[in-house]
DNA sequence: TTAAATGCAAACTATTTGCACGTAA
DNA sequence: TTACGTGCAAATAGTTTGCATTTAA
């Protein structure tokens, strides 16, 4: 398959926040190469705000031509993420899932459907006081939170 | 190897925290069976805090004569974790790592060395706000904390 | 005595690698 | 044109499972 094809398969793939050309662009200004693959692994995962896995990825990108394989979504996720535009989220394990929001945010997980939502940094507040043991320093942090989801708590 | 040989086994391996009857009292209260190697891995959980992984506690047991095999310390920490004496930390992709430790707390994680350490939970304040997205309860949560750690710092 | 744990090997799953071929720049 | 990406298949790593044997209670 041609760039020129996968524009298409990403239009449709993807979400209002970026259109075509801006991931173009995105992509261009890391000094990535563009290619259809990665065109639709992108686009993909900035439109959903599931965290995927790659097997979900690969299943949502081949629905419905066959447009990536597996060692290619790997090798592109590797790829978006040396570049700093995607990260994995680790909340279970076994299981490495991918998130293409770099602002910062915390994670929710739910304890009973396991659905992962992104919250708002701001919303936590400020959390840390400067108490870290003697001689630590710290760069960053992420919250993990645990709870129930408002579809799961409807139907309980 | 019979349970009364391990006890010397898991005498050495023990922390200062935990005596080994007080092991066998704990193992017993959750209506675990005795057996040596169960006594060997949590009593090596119990002593470090670097939460190793299945290798590295699989290691160290077998360090003197054998003690376990693989099969058995994963079985041992499922058995464990189950009637909630460890629990698993998920920080590195791929890296599963356990603890003994189940008061809560959070981690560390060192960029530089990958060491880990455990952090007071009553040292980070109070986070959260009571901001969560509406619909979604919290039940628990728990700090990622990313940065350099102690003898790291010293040796930049 | 007996239900449960151990330990080996085989199975399974997630991820990485090697390599021939294709393609973006 | 050429260095880089793709995709298959094989390799690797972490974990689970099946099963015969052992053992805690």
């Amino acid at each position: 398959m041609e760039a020129e094809d996968a524009l298409q398969v990403t239009n449709v793939l993807m979400s209002s926040t970026s259109t075509p050309s801006e991931i173009l662009e995105i992509l261009r200004s890391k000094g990535l190469r563009i290619t259809p693959q990665r065109l639709a692994v992108y686009a993909n995962l900035l439109e959903r705000c599931d965290h995927p896995t790659v097997d979900q990825i690969l299943a949502d990108l081949n629905q419905g031509l066959p447009i990536s394989s597996k060692a290619t979504v790997y090798s592109t996720l590797s790829s978006l993420r040396e570049a700093g535009l995607v990260r994995e989220v680790l909340l279970e394990e076994g299981i490495t899932r991918y998130d293409a929001n770099m602002n910062r945010h915390h994670h929710f997980r739910c304890q009973c459907c396991g659905a992962i939502a992104d919250v708002e940094w701001e919303a936590m507040g400020s959390p840390l006081s400067d108490r870290l043991p003697q001689g630590y320093s710290m760069s960053t942090y992420e919250l993990a939170i645990y709870g129930i989801c408002p579809s799961c708590q409807q139907q309980n």
